[in-house]
DNA sequence: GCTCACTCATATCCGCACGGTATCAATCCG
DNA sequence: CGGATTGATACCGTGCGGATATGAGTGAGC
């Protein structure tokens, strides 16, 4: 039982995800030939069949689907050991943080100054990803932590929330929705988030083969030295656009939603929308002891500005008990 | 920026756990020569110093620490993939359960006959392996889900725990501190645990070099088919004796002390000794239906069988309330 | 129903990368 | 200063991964 090679695994998820072999070959930049040959000696080494094929199709079988999976997480892996390694030998390390633009409810500069007080304290890099790059990000080595709202799919990372916030539906201002004195998620029913999916099934995207899209640019960084990660394929300026132009809708956190009012664009409470919480999620194994004063600043700074919402909130409500929101 | 593969990963580890190319190289089954080539080669490749070498000593470089940590998870990840998918592969696939003989305060048995009514049931196998040997079961793919008590290194698993017991001290009767009336755990410095921690440190022993031993037999199965897997070098009917020679000393969930009480051996309270948690624990990322049943069952079982517990407490609260421990 | 197009499998060849042997170079020890 | 130990270098052969050419089975179209 000599050993499975990473190649393998890189094949075989090519072909289980183009179920095609002539696509997976030419995605792998190799021909078909030698592809089918190493699948066949993968499944000879492995003593199991992986994928059902005829001459005009091709099909995974039960036991593909759960090699499909591990081998994904066994790539990202390898790719994760390789990237950290290249990272730890930099001569200046840095803790990289990977976040999506805006999303970090006005904390990050307060968390990064408290964290460069720190003794632990390194550089700083942040990684603007799109929504949903951030846990890749962490599991193939670009990011030491990520800072995201929940929900998230959070295999293999510790969390620590940081401060739960009530989220806001963003629409058209000419929309027929924001006349309504209350709404709650079924009257949106039919609309659409910025990433596809319908508004009524608020949850994370399917999770389909990641796609690697093109550059971007990426809107004024708070502090510290900024790396486009995997561009986001619609910034929130764009994002807001759509709105606007009352093709989509989108749920997002006062505190997200505070800093882009503008002129055609309505917020609106919903009645049963669920509150977000931001979060610091990083990989379980970490034992690096920057992202423990990462995370030591980061809670203190949102314990701090949770104190002061609260005093705020109670004077707001002081001065004006019944003000409607927005 | 080719890709980094498997031997590679397997080559570094070796030359990391012994720091010296030759032991490594034979370890491999390998000549040296190679092997220092191909170490060169990944550091070309990563663009980082893994190893710092003289002629006479070899030792990690910050970057090689974090490298090693990674590649071995690394390499468990594809170790799990092929193991798993095998599994899948197999006509009638099982479930496997991964525990240490006795350490299951008794609830197998109802475990294994609830899990057997759910509707995701299958035939279940048991790997009965040594303390610290369920975690990297899980991790490598040889088992599905893991019943073990806390505290142990819990990294990318998830956990339900099923029931909280008190742990006892287990001794040589004529030992002086089993005359004592009360015992703390500062009362134990210097004595030793079976797996050679001392006793005053109760956590997971350090990671070290994970060796195989040879093969073994292991006591009565209490149901379905029973595999051995990485064999314990002490069972408990050694480590039985080695406690009555007085050269060790254990702690012992109540549940385990009750089944073996013998002459020769006394069981104590220790004041300050934290319980144990019996728990189950599983990949994060597992998506099978049969685990999900298997969790279900068992937190049904334990359930039940605390409440029982609690009853029989009272009751002997009642009957005998002040009555020593044995 | 025959044919064509499509797609996966097989056959054969080739180049290279991995591993082996021989040897050198540097460091430690007596 | 010489022998022993240990990692690095040089060189060579072979096995494996990849390419090209071709076969075979299947669904679609006329």
């Amino acid at each position: 039982m000599s050993e499975l090679e990473v190649r393998q695994l890189r094949y075989f998820v090519a072909v289980a995800e183009e179920l095609h072999f002539g696509r997976a070959a030419e995605r792998l930049g190799m021909a078909q030939p030698p592809l089918s040959r190493a699948i066949r000696d993968l499944e000879r080494h492995l003593g199991v069949r992986l994928l059902e094929r005829t001459t005009r199709q091709v099909a995974l079988t039960p036991a593909g689907e759960v090699f499909l999976h591990d081998a994904r997480t066994a790539l990202d892996a390898v790719t994760a050991a390789a990237r950290r390694a290249r990272h730890a030998g930099q001569p200046t390390p840095s803790l990289r943080v990977a976040l999506k633009a805006d999303f970090d409810a006005g904390l990050l500069p307060r968390i990064l100054a408290a964290f460069q007080r720190e003794d632990a304290a390194l550089p700083v890099e942040l990684l603007l990803g799109g929504r949903g790059d951030q846990v890749p990000a962490l599991h193939d080595g670009r990011a030491d932590i990520a800072l995201l709202p929940t929900p998230f799919d959070n295999h293999d990372l510790d969390v620590e929330p940081l401060l739960t916030e009530p989220r806001l539906l963003a629409l058209a201002a000419d929309d027929p929705l924001a006349a309504r004195s209350s709404l709650c998620l079924a009257d949106l029913a039919g609309r659409s988030l910025p990433d596809g999916t319908p508004a009524d099934r608020d949850g994370r995207p399917p999770t389909t083969a990641r796609t690697q899209n093109g550059r971007e640019q990426s809107p004024s960084p708070p502090r510290g030295r900024v790396v486009e990660a995997q561009p986001t394929p619609l910034d929130l300026a764009k994002i807001f656009n759509l709105i606007e132009l009352g093709s989509i809708i989108m749920f997002l956190p006062v505190s997200v939603a505070s800093r882009h009012r503008r002129l055609g664009i309505a917020y609106r409470n919903v009645g049963d929308l669920p509150p977000t919480t931001l979060v610091l999620a990083w990989p379980q194994d970490s034992r690096s002891p920057a992202v423990a004063a990462f995370v030591r600043a980061a809670t203190a700074v949102a314990k701090a500005a949770q104190a002061d919402a609260q005093t705020d909130q109670d004077q707001t409500d002081q001065e004006a008990p019944q003000r409607a929101m927005m």
